[in-house]
DNA sequence: AGGGTTGTGAGAGCGATTCTCAGTCTCGTT
DNA sequence: AACGAGACTGAGAATCGCTCTCACAACCCT
């Protein structure tokens, strides 16, 4: 799915939150803003600094969120958990870990790279009775400025 | 690589402990037998109910072993690292996580696929500055106990 | 305007992990 | 065999990201 312009994104994250019996408040929206203009990943360090709230607000309303399915916790290295907006809003991609520093950049992948592994994640998927598998596949490697 | 076989095993840890001014101690190979045995990734709470020495020690130790290349740290969902033994002491291989209960379990995908992915990663590695990429590719879903 | 529900912010609380430190063990050297 | 330097251990304290609590404010609907 193409990536939504900022205006349709603020009325499918209203929807969204209505559909869970919560309210698209200013601090709400300035956290989707915020991870909308990073485009990668944040760090709920990163968040906090930003001025979009006091932290308790800001844990509270990036779980709020999530249980939305506006964004998704992402699992790098490092002390802080990461967010991002959800992929249904963006695009599917991949992260680009530094594993010295902790920074995270998205990539994308070859589309039939793509097809190919989803082909053979269904196959290991029904073989070992898991349902609803997605992948996660990162790259993890050196940034530039920490080699 | 192959797995090594348990006597190898042993002597290429104590090797590399070796290698960094340490010691191969008691506490250090039940840890090593107990993710051994285990042939998934075990999470600190077990370890440490594992009987392997108190928890200030083996959370010590783990950190040793992961200095010396031995054990590597997973990164999956829920409260508690977990620790494998290091992808050249075993095989190459990807995890399947449970969302739910955060159980992991491995698994290999086919070597063409690999090869591909591989291909995939340098390219894009080369492209954005970063160095000594490698990749992870996990499957996320849903256990048959928690569907 | 009223009542019920949801959101906010400050601080307390929680829990996994890390740190500290005094005492012990090991190993190479004499 | 005794010594000394450095590594190891274990118990508890400390740290720190994160979550919870609670009193108060904002919002929505009738």
């Amino acid at each position: 799915m193409m990536r939504l312009v900022a205006r349709d994104l603020h009325a499918t994250v209203a929807e969204r939150l209505r559909g869970v019996g919560q309210r698209y408040t200013p601090q709400r929206e300035a956290l989707v803003a915020a991870l909308e203009r990073a485009r990668t990943p944040l760090s709920t360090a990163e968040i906090v600094r930003s001025r979009t709230g006091p932290q308790s607000s800001v844990y509270r309303n990036l779980a709020v969120l999530e249980h939305a399915g506006v964004v998704r916790r992402v699992i790098a290295e490092g002390e802080f958990a990461r967010y991002e907006l959800a992929e249904d809003l963006t695009e599917h991609h991949h992260h680009l870990i530094c594993s010295n520093c902790g920074r995270v950049q998205d990539v994308t992948i070859p589309p039939d790279l793509e097809t190919t592994m989803d082909r053979a994640v269904d196959r290991l998927a029904k073989r070992s009775g898991f349902a609803k598998v997605r992948h996660r596949l990162d790259l993890i490697g050196t940034c530039r400025s920490c080699a």
